[in-house]
DNA sequence: TTAACGTTTGTCCAAACGGTCAAAAATTGC
DNA sequence: GCAATTTTTGACCGTTTGGACAAACGTTAA
């Protein structure tokens, strides 16, 4: 078994200073993607030189790594409190409001995440096949109970958990054709709502 | 105006030559976005030397800006077949077929152009807010229309219209994710069957 | 045969990039 | 105040990359 390598001791500076770079490597990755960004343009984002960005992490592959595992924490936390003894359409209807905040207040970790997935997950495929999947095998094992119950319409819990996603993430990674496409009017501020509003008619009829 | 300049008259040999090159800028760029991929890996699948390649096409970007214009069209074809005149469920319901069949059989068209998009559209935003807008616009009054008539269940026609394309588009786009969370047993190719089964019901319930 | 034209390649270049290093500057602990 | 330690930087290096170019090769038709 693999230690979980042993946690380096980091003074106040090298906390800050790396929170900060992964803050700057989100704005600059999320938008270019992980070959489309350079150093430079990150330590740029984060006001520091080169150097100086590589003295806090070793290369840019442990930039994006770091940032990509602290995400699918985050990613996953919606799911996660999806509770078996709430009631169902409740449970559902907040799960979607949770994750169309999160494509509203959170759109470049979406789009960070879909990248990533997009160029077949390399540095996730192991936690996709492990704990993302045991944690959908159990939230889709609450589902198909409702659904049997009669408390749920039914349907195949697994594609009801991927169209949450593929609807939701939409908002924040197809952002600019929704927002081509609605328009100057509709496409304000207000799609969030209108899309919240709409996906609990769909999911919940 | 702007005239359309004049496409330049080719050889034989050239056409095939362009194709040849386009079907290989599709593969790689699929898998590694724009700048992921190098002119040398393009070459290399094409099976021709840099220079060559650089002979038909003067460089990169219009490699790509070629690839992905040509692929809007094919990419509108399924919605600008939604017809007034048809019954509203079997148009719907052939609809999300046509979509969930290009998301099988055209996977690295999709992901070129969720990866496109991603990046902020920069080379077809004009597009989207144009062609694409105006089909949609279309397309949404007659759903609108079907849905006055009580013939379809009410809801927004544009989030209606998102929320085909964001489930089906998964499936091509999260693929890796799909086949992780689905696993060995239900990974297969029968997914998409199910997937399309799924969201009849989802869509037209 | 040869001139004209289309195609292919080896070689080369400048810029961009990831990353190193040693030395300077700032901070910390005593 | 001073030594030890941490942080920051300018200069530098090797590699990769997009692209240019001229020369060679092939094809066609008078």
């Amino acid at each position: 078994m693999d230690k979980p390598a042993a946690r380096p001791k980091r003074t106040r500076i090298q906390r800050e200073k790396r929170e900060l770079i992964g803050e700057a490597a989100l704005e600059v990755f999320s938008q270019h993607g992980f070959r489309g960004s350079t150093i430079d343009q990150i330590a740029d984002a984060a006001g520091m030189s080169k150097p100086n960005l590589l003295y806090y992490f070793k290369n840019k592959e442990e930039i994006f790594a770091t940032l990509i595992h602290r995400l699918m924490e985050t990613w996953l936390a919606p799911l996660r409190e999806m509770d078996a003894a709430g009631d169902p359409h409740t449970e559902i209807r907040s799960y979607i409001r949770r994750k169309i905040e999160m494509s509203r207040d959170f759109p470049r970790e979406s789009r960070l995440f879909a990248n990533e997935i997009l160029q077949g997950a390399p540095r996730i495929l192991p936690l996709l096949e492990g704990e993302l999947k045991e944690l959908v095998d159990e939230k889709a094992a609450i589902i198909a109970t409702w659904m049997r119950a009669g408390r749920l319409k039914m349907s195949d819990p697994y594609h009801f958990i991927f169209a949450i996603w593929a609807t939701t993430q939409h908002y924040a990674d197809f952002d600019v054709q929704v927002r081509a496409v609605l328009g100057e009017n509709r496409g304000g501020e207000g799609r969030f709502e209108d899309a919240a509003r709409f996906l609990e008619g769909l999911f919940l009829a």
